[in-house]
DNA sequence: AATGAATGAGCATTCATTCAT
DNA sequence: TATGAATGAATGCTCATTCAT
């Protein structure tokens, strides 16, 4: 219970790469890489720059930390995808409406998004890595859910099924509008969601 | 002949704000706004940082121009789908078609699209202008092009029509994979652009 | 008469320096030597930079010239004093006030003493000129009228008699509330004269 | 013995703002505000540019603090005066020579005296400022004093008693012939001293 | 572990000056 | 004569990084 009043040195320093990864994304997010000040990642935690830096070589290998760290969200809807049960509609609407709870609810996962846009040619090492973990991953297991319906005879065989990108895409689309626009020009959110699905479900149905 | 080789100053003074937004073009696309270095906009076009200030204030206002610039071919699409004429099938295949066209073919498309996203934080009203001159115009044409499919029959009456960004989301998506990877993992493009246009097809149709 | 509306070639040619004197004094009382741009000068007179360098080869030069422009005043100063008459307290009178008449009047002089100070150590040789050409002639001539306001038993033969500067430095004085605080600070300048010319000629009456 | 060869962190840290306030004030001396360059404020304590920014944000603040440091000599005059004692043509012979201790002996009260000339129109408030803590007391203090001297019938009731500018204006005259001329044109300023105090005791005489 | 003074390379921006027209 | 595009050397200020404490 004291824990929260007074942590041990040991804890403290437990506690420090991931105190400073949180402050990190706040300020990427805010400022994008090049912008972003390693004196005020310091600040926000009350710490000093030289801090950061015992935890941390560089700015670069500190953005590529935060990274990782944002992936989680990424990482948490494979087994998902994999454990989804019910008709393979079902399945699919479920998938879609995970993206959304990913993408709408967790801020972090929308950053992430944009890190990726933004500093690509600066990071491409990152982005390839997020691929391989997380986006290939789940594309696969989307394909193949889509496949699987195909064969159960819920979905047409048409070209669509080889592209999960398809399918996902106005998830990102809505995500890109919240970035965008932070929330000067909202959406109906739950409309589009059920857009989304509703045509997605009719362009795949089986005749 | 030789008018290659040397211009006038008149012609020079014409030429030089296209080529210094040319230029900068270039270097924001590669690193983004705040990592630029005007110096390296100018060695690009062979003067000095002192010259691109002779026609620009600031790199802010240089940026904006790019932004403007490059924002072209999407103007240029605004007359295009008023125009388009065919059956409401064939036309919202062709707009489809145009997005591919405008933002696989053009590089400055795509990356207007990647420093609305980088910079929208530091440049809130170039994304508002932005949004308001081509994104919302393109948008209520295309809503207005299947509310007139719903209306003739020819596309059903679902939630779809409400919104033009869930039809052309892939398109973005297609964008981010050039943006993202460059070359590094190609997609087939043909066939994806077909499977877009099949499911949103499908999705949309009567019956 | 048309001579203000349209000038010939010639004419404009003859005033163009002594238009870009006075538009150069202005920014120089604004803001000093090194704070002054040639362009701000050169568009006090509706001209472009290249202009004010068909006249003046370089910025110091045309600093140069303005100090000697405004040095006029101080030149008037000496015939006057050699002109004065009465008895020697009049003339001695008359001189002070003369002091002021320049110093407060003409702001031109005013701004000369504050070029000097601001400058000297840029501009040792001009502030030597200056105190050759203007302020050592006064000084000598107002020493000779004390001399001989001694010698006339009007003055008491005192050490005073030896320094000019000292009966003139309240006008300096006066010249540099002005300087200081343009007008925030106002003074009852008439006053000012009075007591200034009533302890001076109590402080040198014979007897 | 060693601590002059080597101070350690704290002791440099607290003697960084005044070295940078020392070199500043030598720099801004010689040069005025506009063309002093912090690197070679940096360089006179074998420091570099960054350094001087730990201490002091900008030039615009460094100046400030250095003309307040040099404030010194004038803040030491008003207790001086409110000590001094003898009869009123005493003290008054006293304060006059105050000035001259302050003002030719502590070359840093001329060069005040000059950045409030030279800057007073980019830095206004710190030209009041220095009116409202120094100039103003002193002066106060001053026209204090002729009053009582004149009410013990010491000085004449006449109209100088109402600025003690005028009674120390030559202190000021001296002031500038050594800021311009530097020691190019010497003055005998023993004499000029005692023909200042002279000059005003017989004018503010009784009788 | 944490500090923060110091660095030094860097960068946006300015401006006197030049010169082809 | 006048222009103004172009230059290039500055210069104020920033910031990632280092290191003695």
């Amino acid at each position: 219970m004291r824990c929260k009043l007074k942590l041990t040195r040991a804890e403290q320093k437990a506690l420090r790469p991931q105190q400073i990864i949180d402050a990190a994304f706040e300020e990427f997010a805010r400022n994008g890489f090049a912008a972003t000040r390693v004196e005020d990642i310091a600040a926000r935690i009350g710490v000093t720059k030289g801090t950061v830096y015992v935890y941390f070589a560089t700015k670069e290998d500190l953005f590529a930390a935060v990274v990782m760290q944002v992936s989680q969200p990424f990482a948490e809807m494979i087994p998902y995808i994999e454990a989804v049960e019910g008709t393979y509609q079902e399945r699919l609407k479920k998938v879609i409406r995970l993206f959304y709870d990913k993408l709408m609810v967790d801020r972090r996962a929308r950053e992430l998004i944009r890190f990726m846009i933004s500093e690509a040619p600066r990071f491409p090492d990152l982005v390839d890595r997020h691929d391989d973990e997380f986006m290939a991953p789940i594309a696969t297991r989307i394909k193949s859910l889509i496949d699987q319906g195909v064969a159960a005879g819920e979905f047409r065989d048409g070209p669509a099924s080889w592209f999960a990108e398809i399918i996902c895409a106005p998830a990102l689309m809505m995500t890109f509008t919240r970035v965008l626009f932070d929330n000067r020009r909202p959406l109906d959110e739950a409309k589009f969601v059920e857009a989304h699905i509703d045509i997605m479900m009719n362009g795949l149905a089986a005749n």
